[in-house]
DNA sequence: TTAGGTACTATATAAAATGTAAGTAATGAG
DNA sequence: CTCATTACTTACATTTTATATAGTACCTAA
């Protein structure tokens, strides 16, 4: 997170392939380290920074809030303000937030089936490729 | 890439998510900068070393290379080796490697969306949330 | 006056990912 | 002997991402 240099080369690839591939330029949006994982618990619903921060033991406040700016830059949350004291802030998926859910879907159900494999005893005796 | 450090919390925090949640497990193996592009390349079939180069232009032999061998710890795609010089080898997505496909699909219509969504003009005045 | 809750912000640092540049091995062509 | 070719490998530098730790503002209730 932080600031981006936008002379480095790996600004520039990423640019260029987020161009010409849709699925380099979704992996840029929602690659995050957090960001799957917070979209997934949204998909329940709306929630509020407290909450999300419960769901996800280990993160700090810093990087929540980090990932949930870029959501929203990103559009894919909304972020309601309520005026009360003390504070209270709800996120929520925004239409194209929602229209993760097939993603997520498939991620996990070749999630599921990769972490099968990886768990399957080896071939010992080599016998094919 | 390179060393990962074993004892760090970021390490810690990914085994954790990945653990609980499949999409963080599966986004941690094909979130790499160059994963999916290669991968969406060898759908098409199996190619070399440097033919993948080619399709993509800016990307160093380093980078191809680390990305290739980590594909291949996860066993997405398999290495064959001719004896010939100068050397040849062969790259193609073994059985997950293929089922990859509709994850790829769905992180490309999604990213087409998106990035239609992002390009529309702003509403100026501020009518809704 | 002080403590407490909520959702942050600031600064520093660590770790991971990516990039640059150079070199290696094997062998056949010239 | 030298060069070209291919698929790497290595050492090092830079950029990007993640974590740690400590604040802040606001009002309420004690």
């Amino acid at each position: 997170m932080s600031e981006i240099k936008e002379t480095s080369t790996n600004f520039a690839n990423k640019l260029a392939l987020a161009d010409e591939c849709l699925e380099a330029y979704a992996s840029n949006i929602i690659g995050g380290q957090w960001t799957l994982v917070i979209c997934s618990w949204l998909l329940n619903g709306k929630l509020r920074f407290g909450a999300l921060k419960k769901n996800l033991p280990n993160i700090t406040e810093r990087m929540l809030t980090l990932q949930l700016r870029k959501l929203e830059e990103n559009k894919i949350i909304s972020r309601t303000v309520y005026a009360e004291v003390p504070p209270r802030v709800e996120y929520e998926l925004t239409p194209i937030g929602y229209a993760l859910k097939p993603v997520i879907k498939a991620l996990e159900s070749w999630g599921d089936e990769h972490k099968k494999l990886m768990n399957e005893p080896q071939e010992v005796s080599g016998s094919k490729n």
